[in-house]
Formats: structure tokens, sequence, C-alpha cells
DNA sequence: TTGACATGAAACCAAAAGGTTCTACATAGA
DNA sequence: TCTATGTAGAACCTTTTGGTTTCATGTCAA
């Protein structure tokens, strides 16, 4: 059934980058990341949290590929690795089709499908 | 400063977004919802969980306006809003312009070395 | 060598996340 | 009306998460 868009297996990969997305925290060092390499206390001195905090967010986000850490005498830089996005872009992709189909589809189960709306009944307009 | 593509505020509206998305579970409803919507009981009879954990991987979604959810009679029939995922396919589009230009990046500071700042002194490459 | 700086890493903590069971309510249908 | 079904929701539990403080290590530069 045609199923190389999303397979089960593909999940396993997603989760460390979709985990590394979840925070908002991660998500600016990444925004961050993307204008300069930067080293942990670079990163660290952006944001309210403590040091040992940022390190584990990046950590994750290096879990997830997001980032690449490179030691650098005693400095550790931090460098976006754009290419780890791709894979959450891809899944999100596969939902390009629905953006028009499935639009239409939930219109008609709202306009048709709804008996227990005896306020706001609206006409569905079926061209 | 031209910021129109990753404002600090579209976080807050992110959030809930990418917090839905960074649960197996929840994708995985979010794939099959896509093919057609689907009751409470029909969503949980495909996976091992129980349904109030169903129920509340379906909330979840909801609040990320991934999903929107009908009651027809007795039963909640949850619909894909596909539009939902928009914000964070735009929030990694914004990374797209990094993945050939930072990629070379990364490569010439693996290979050569890093010409990173040090915390005070950034020498900021001004063209 | 020695001090200052950048990081590593452990121990610990509170809150959130993901799950369960049990109970209660509403509705379709005989 | 009565019953079975579908959902709502509370109460509770365990693990993960995001954070802290504290201390140790390694490296640059005098």
């Amino acid at each position: 059934m045609a199923a190389a868009a999303l397979r089960k297996d593909d999940d396993d990969r997603l989760q460390p980058v979709f985990r590394a997305l979840a925070d908002p925290t991660r998500r600016r060092i990444l925004r961050d990341l993307a204008r300069e390499p930067a080293s942990i206390a670079d990163v660290a001195s952006r944001f309210e949290i403590s040091r040992p905090a940022v390190v584990k967010h990046l950590a994750i986000l290096r879990e997830g590929g997001l980032i690449a850490i490179q030691p650098k005498g005693r400095e550790r830089i931090n460098v976006l690795k754009p290419e780890g996005l791709r894979s959450a872009a891809e899944w999100l992709t596969f939902f390009d089709a629905f953006w028009d189909e499935k639009l239409a589809r939930l219109k008609l189960a709202v306009e048709s499908d709804v008996p227990t709306s005896p306020k706001g009944r609206k006409h569905a307009r079926r061209h």
C-alpha cells in the first residue's frame, strides 16, 4: 500500500528529533546557532537558566542530531546541523496533501454531520 | 531587524504544537486521522493503552490545534486539522536556507578551525 | 607553575507527562 | 423504559523532564 511515506520504524528515528524540538529553550538555541556557532558559555549567556541546564539542552539537541559539538581547546563549540531537522520536516510534509483535501473534508464533517447543534445551523454550501 | 521569520511570540503559539508532536502515540494518531476521522473508541482500539490515556492524548492534540473534536450523538469524532501543523512546518522551513549554506559552514568548521567568538568579542563579519 | 576560565559530572528536587483504575453520565436502540 | 455503549472525569501512581547546587577536571596565558 505504498507506505513509503510513514513507516512505523520512521518514528524511532523521529522521536529524538521531535523530543528535542518540544522545548522552547532548545528551539531558541537552534535559532541562535543558525546565526552562528557558539560555545556553551556563549549559549548559556543568552538565557536566565544555569549553565548545567543549558548543557543538558545541548545534549538533547545533539541526541536529536540537530547540533554537533566540537571541542576546541577548552571550549566546546556548538554548531547547527540543519540536516537533522530534515526528518521532522519530511514527516510534516506528509500532511501537506491534506491541507486542502482534508480541510474540505473537515468542512463537510462540520457542516453536514453535526445534528447536535440546533442553534447555529450552518447552511452547508455544497456546490 | 527583519525578524519576520522567527519572532519570540511565535514560540508561544508553537509550543502546544511541538508539545503535541513530541509523543509517538500522538503522531500515530495524527497519521491515522489523516486516513479518516474516527471516534475515541475507534482511535483507542488501535493502541495497547487504555481509553483514558488516549483521551488525554487527543486533548493535547486538540490544544495544539491539530485535531477537531466533533460530538456526534454519543460519539466524539476526531478530525485532523492539517492547518494546525502549518506553524511547525513553517518554523522548520526557516532552516531550509541552512541546509546547504550552514552545512558548508559546518564542514569548514570541522575541517579547519572554528572562528567563533569568545565571550566578549565577536568578530561579526558584516560584509 | 599557577591562576583564571570553560566545561564535565554527580546528587538532588519539584513539576509535568504518561499511564492506570474506578465511577458517573448521556444517548442509541430494543 | 431499560440496557448496552461511548464518553467524561477524578484519584492515584511512576517515570521523565527541566532545573538547581556543588565539586572536579582540563586548558590557556602569564
